[in-house]
DNA sequence: TTGTACGCGTTATCAA
DNA sequence: TTGATAACGCGTACAA
């Protein structure tokens, strides 16, 4: 089922046919109707590859999950940007190509080469590290890019990140709300930077309040087993805060594990506030209050940022997604000393 | 860079260009090795469109994920199939193009219809339910379907599953290894062909090991919530097991809530062992035994399967992928009684 | 307003 | 062993 046939059909040309169903002006609306009438009667749907091969447009996003097996924090995450992607696309009339690279695999082929051979228009990469070997050149990409949670400077490369600035403010804003005063930071690695944006806005959020004396930090790793081992460090040298923010919700798992361990009850003896909201929070006992990234309008404005480049637009380079508070059962009000 | 332009280079027409570079025979072996020599040089790539115009083959799979807001049980899993089934067709030369339905959206259009102008030349399903308005159309599918975690008969659909049978004997085996004699059933809803199969399975075990008296199964729906309270009852009701296999990981953690409500010691008290390896059960407290699928296996495998369909072959229709056990802290050895 | 003719970059079928 | 030529299905200048 080709234009020609629906043109036979009709008793007219095949680009009269073409350009009905283009809706163009050019043709008698009389015509058009008919023709466009025909073709859904008959099911006609275009060849793809030939209309590519003339338009010289893919239609298609590509999208790179750059796996490694060792590390698993994205968890859900994943499906979730894809879910906002995918979505998004499919409304633009845009195709999605998957890409998977493990990390063994990563240096045989470049991925921008990958995306010109497939005639990608323009690309997400999720799961992007520092010590990828192809930042360099993802950042002098011709053709669109952009990537989640990893910021990279580059012509044609956007950065989407939930803004960690403000879902500090939001944890904390709780814990306050809730008559906590006394706040200890349990923050990620020095080399994160995402940990040091939290770490940060930590530290200015207590500045601010008059907390400024109450600042403790505790430095782990994103681990559960880090959260857990810098804990009991705290509880063997006595001063235990009456709140914990930790940096990711992993690591609040290991600190809930290590003070119940000594017999500290959550939320009555120590309230705890995690980040991320994986799905082990919401399994754990007791339910980890915790801040949300909003995966999905994520993965969407990822794709928003590449349909305004595509447009010729110059849309921001950064965009940072509001994240929210999710209120379970880790955090308990105290009264306000 | 096109054919023609390494023709011109070459000093011979686009013809011989293009047999050279898909290796025909009818070429002399000189002129062949210079004009790949020039190809890579050129750092020429062919057009996929025009060669999929004329040969009419895509080389690409399609992958439908079909999300459900709801319902969030896939967990991480998503993204490992995946990761299995992209490389595994990354690995043949096919693309792979995604499609994701949330419910709402699944009425529309229709999956086959879909594939068809997409020219996908096979498709796997993720997250399939038996409501999906679209089952008997892809029963009929003359386009290969693999089907992961959701039996379906057809001519040309396969099926993806972990050996639930043989997951419930690894687990047994380790409870009756480790000396439990007395092991109660936390399991799924009826309407779950997966929960049966493992009901049965436990059935089949605990009667072929002379402890048919013992049986003893709890009921419920695959949620924490349930294995909480079905866990409850059987704590009020007076008659504990020594061990406790759970249907899901989610139950099994809700089992472990109720015990320790109750002042029983995981697994000093109780022994428990979830199934699904969830990311939860890793980060729980005891870690949670548990048995675990193997979804990058499974992706491949549906890969697989559609590739011997492409292929001309018959592939069975149904393939069982081996599960493991996964050893953690939920588990003690007792003596024998 | 419609038809004719050409080109997109390949592969494939003839002849030579 | 190579070259000329025709497809593949579509979009689009140009002519009518």
């Amino acid at each position: 089922m080709t234009i020609k046939d629906i043109a036979r059909l009709a008793g007219v040309t095949h680009s009269t046919v073409s350009r009905s169903l283009n809706d163009s002006p050019l043709v008698a609306a009389e015509t058009k109707e008919k023709i466009k009438k025909l073709a859904t009667e008959l099911g006609y749907s275009p060849n793809t590859f030939a209309r590519r091969l003339v338009t010289k447009k893919s239609n298609t996003l590509g999208v790179f999950f750059l796996s490694r097996a060792e590390i698993n924090f994205m968890e859900n995450f994943g499906t979730q940007f894809l879910d906002g992607i995918a979505t998004a696309s499919s409304n633009n009339g845009y195709d999605l190509l998957m890409f998977t690279m493990t990390r063994d695999l990563s240096n045989q082929k470049s991925y921008i080469r990958l995306c010109q051979e497939k005639h990608v228009e323009g690309v997400i990469f999720i799961g992007m590290t520092s010590d990828d070997p192809h930042l360099a050149e993802i950042a002098a990409s011709q053709i669109p890019v952009c990537i989640i949670d990893f910021e990279l400077k580059g012509d044609h490369v956007g950065f989407i990140s939930s803004d960690n600035d403000q879902g500090i403010r939001l944890a904390l804003d709780h814990l306050w709300q809730n008559g906590h005063r006394s706040i200890a930071h349990l923050g990620g690695p020095e080399v994160s930077p995402v940990a040091m944006i939290r770490e940060d806005a930590y530290r200015r959020y207590m500045t601010s309040h008059g907390l400024e004396s109450k600042i403790k930090i505790l430095r782990g790793d994103f681990t559960k087993d880090s959260g857990y081992r810098r804990t009991q460090e705290m509880i063997r040298q006595g001063h235990l805060p009456t709140a914990l923010l930790a940096a990711n919700d992993y690591m609040a798992l290991g600190a809930v594990k290590a003070l119940k361990e000594q017999g500290y009850k959550i939320p009555s003896d120590v309230s705890i506030i995690g980040y991320d909201n994986v799905l082990a929070g919401e399994y754990s006992d007791p339910g980890l209050t915790t801040i949300g990234q909003n995966p999905i309008e994520m993965g969407a404005s990822a794709v928003q940022y590449l349909f305004e480049k595509l447009k010729g637009g110059a849309p921001s380079p950064i965009h940072l997604i509001n994240p929210n508070l999710i209120i379970r059962d880790s955090v308990r009000p105290i009264p306000i000393r």
